[in-house]
Formats: structure tokens, C-alpha cells, sequence
DNA sequence: AACCAGGGTGATG
DNA sequence: CATCACCATGGT
């Protein structure tokens, strides 16, 4: 059998590491609306907590250099957390046989689709709904910050557990200023936590049947379900419908995608969230 | 089946 | 300063 060749090489420089590919941006890639808890601290330098590390990394002309970084690490943690070993060179090759696609990727071609933690993304897209992205950003890290566990050497918190939070009430809640979403997360990490839900079959059965599964949460409905399957779980056929890609359809694809999309819907959502969104900034 | 609360903030005019 | 919008959802 061909092996294919990794669309991706690892160069350990002392500590670091410097990952090699096509088509990843770390400002498009962290700050686009799929992730919350990721900031830039100086040019070209993002930081961010994923699982229990604190992840700094900066954008160089070479690549992307994680800082702190073995391969060995790297290729257990975050091959697949940045969807490394999939060949976005070629989606967007065939994806630009349409011009509107086309023009979307120029203008981002470096997004990727992360794979976060499946309770973690349960929660940041429930406290999304109806709400702005710094507000979404405030309440996530105040939740961290109140429910979990300081990182050493750092200042900062790994996302709550889920057992911890299905212990609290939603009054335990109220420092975080979820408003109306409290009850919905606490709703999630019960039903997590009594295996109502069992968040490892999402990746892999039949999509309507996960989507049906994560609406079992309260406060979890079909744009928040699409979130997480396409966010947390590699689902790239899941389609969040906001209303920046509602009216992006309305106007430019009444008839729906172009074929060269299909099953990797998620991923053309991504290039047209972005792109709808920028327009809108250009026509003011 | 249309409509609205809920809680807070950022953006717009 | 007022008003609107916000990567929605559940309840009426």
C-alpha cells in the first residue's frame, strides 16, 4: 500500500517545536468564533489553555512554533486538536472550482478546525447563544476561573470538570453572570455526568442520531448541537446555521453548496462565517 | 404558530 | 444617549 505523505513536518528547535503546513493562521484559526479561550499576548503570539496545559505559540514565516514543545507531545495532543493530518490544500483547491468559495478562502485561508473537548465545547456554545464574543469570552474564563484547577507556574485555569460542576446549583452559578444559560450548563454536566449522555459515541454513530443525543440538553438546540459535532467531535458534514450563514445562503446559495462541498460542509461554513462577516465591515 | 423573556454588553447612529 | 444586535432556545 502507498503511504501517503503527512501534509505536515515537526522541526524541534531547542525546546520548541516548529509545525510546517499549508493553510494554518493562528489569528484565523483561533479567532474566528469556534474557540474562547485563546488571546493574543504580543505580536503574532496567541496563548490559550487546552486541556491541562497552557499551550503559547507564535506565528513565524517559517510556520507555527509552539513554544515549550516536544514532538513526541505534539503528535499525542495536537495533531489531531488542529487537524493537522487532514489535506486542507486539496479541499480548497477543489472547493475554488466556485468562485464565492474561492474568494471566501482567499480572504482566510487559514483556518482550521479544531477538535476541542466535547464537554468544554457543550458549555462555551451554550453560554453563546445570544450573545456577544467578548460577553461568551467573560463568562467562560470566570467559569474557570471559579470551578477549575489553577495551572501551575501560570495564571491560569483548566475548564471545569464535569463532575464538579453537576455537584453545584445554579445560584452556585451566579458569580460567572451566565444569566438565563446557568441552568442549561448545569442541566449538561448532569446529564454528562449520570451517563444520560455519553459524549464518546458523538464522533462516531450515525450524525441525526448524536445531534438528537446532545438535544437532550436543555438549552441545547440544533445550532448549538451543530456547534459541537463540528467543533469538538471532526464531524465536517455539521453545518451551524447562524445568522451570518443564514443570510450568507439566503443571498449567494439559494440553491445550497456547491457539490465540491459535500461532507465538508463544516469546513466551507468556516471560510463563509468569516467572509460574511467581513463584507458586512467593508459595506460601512 | 408567532412571539417573547432572560442578562448583559458591545456597536451603531 | 437610546436603541439594536448578539454564532438561540424554551416556553407560552
Amino acid at each position: 500500500m502507498d503511504k501517503k505523505p503527512l501534509p505536515y513536518s515537526l522541526v524541534e528547535q531547542n525546546n520548541d517545536l516548529l509545525v510546517i503546513t499549508p493553510c494554518f493562521s493562528l489569528n484565523e484559526t483561533l479567532d474566528c468564533g469556534q474557540a474562547f479561550r485563546f488571546s493574543p499576548i504580543d505580536d503574532n503570539v496567541w496563548q490559550g489553555v487546552v486541556g491541562m496545559r497552557l499551550l503559547k505559540m507564535k506565528q513565524t514565516d517559517d510556520g507555527v512554533l509552539f513554544f515549550n514543545m516536544s514532538i513526541a507531545e505534539f503528535e499525542k495532543d495536537y495533531i489531531d486538536y488542529f487537524t493537522l493530518d487532514f489535506d486542507y490544500k486539496s479541499l480548497q483547491n477543489s472547493l475554488k472550482n466556485d468562485e464565492t468559495m474561492k474568494k471566501a478562502i482567499e480572504f482566510a485561508s487559514g483556518i482550521r478546525l479544531l477538535k476541542q473537548d466535547k464537554w468544554e465545547t457543550i458549555c462555551s456554545f451554550i453560554i453563546s447563544q445570544n450573545n456577544n464574543i467578548p460577553r461568551i469570552k467573560g463568562i467562560i474564563s470566570r467559569f474557570c476561573e471559579n470551578f477549575g484547577e489553577k495551572i501551575e507556574n501560570t495564571n491560569e485555569y483548566t475548564f471545569p470538570s464535569v463532575s464538579k460542576i453537576a455537584a453545584l446549583t445554579v445560584e452556585d452559578l451566579a458569580p460567572i453572570r451566565a444569566g438565563f444559560r446557568a441552568k442549561y450548563i448545569i442541566d449538561a454536566a448532569r446529564k454528562i455526568a449520570n451517563c444520560e449522555i455519553n459524549l464518546n459515541l458523538l464522533e462516531t454513530m450515525p450524525i441525526d442520531e448524536a445531534r438528537a443525543e446532545l438535544m437532550k440538553i436543555k438549552g441545547v438546540g440544533a445550532k448549538v448541537a451543530e456547534c459541537v459535532l463540528l467543533f469538538s467531535c471532526k464531524r465536517f458534514n455539521a453545518f451551524p446555521l447562524d445568522v451570518w450563514i443564514k443570510r450568507v445562503m439566503a443571498v449567494l446559495y439559494p440553491n445550497g453548496l456547491p457539490k465540491e462541498a459535500e461532507q465538508h460542509e463544516g469546513i466551507a461554513q468556516q471560510y463563509l462565517f468569516h467572509y460574511a462577516r467581513s463584507i458586512k465591515l467593508e459595506n460601512e
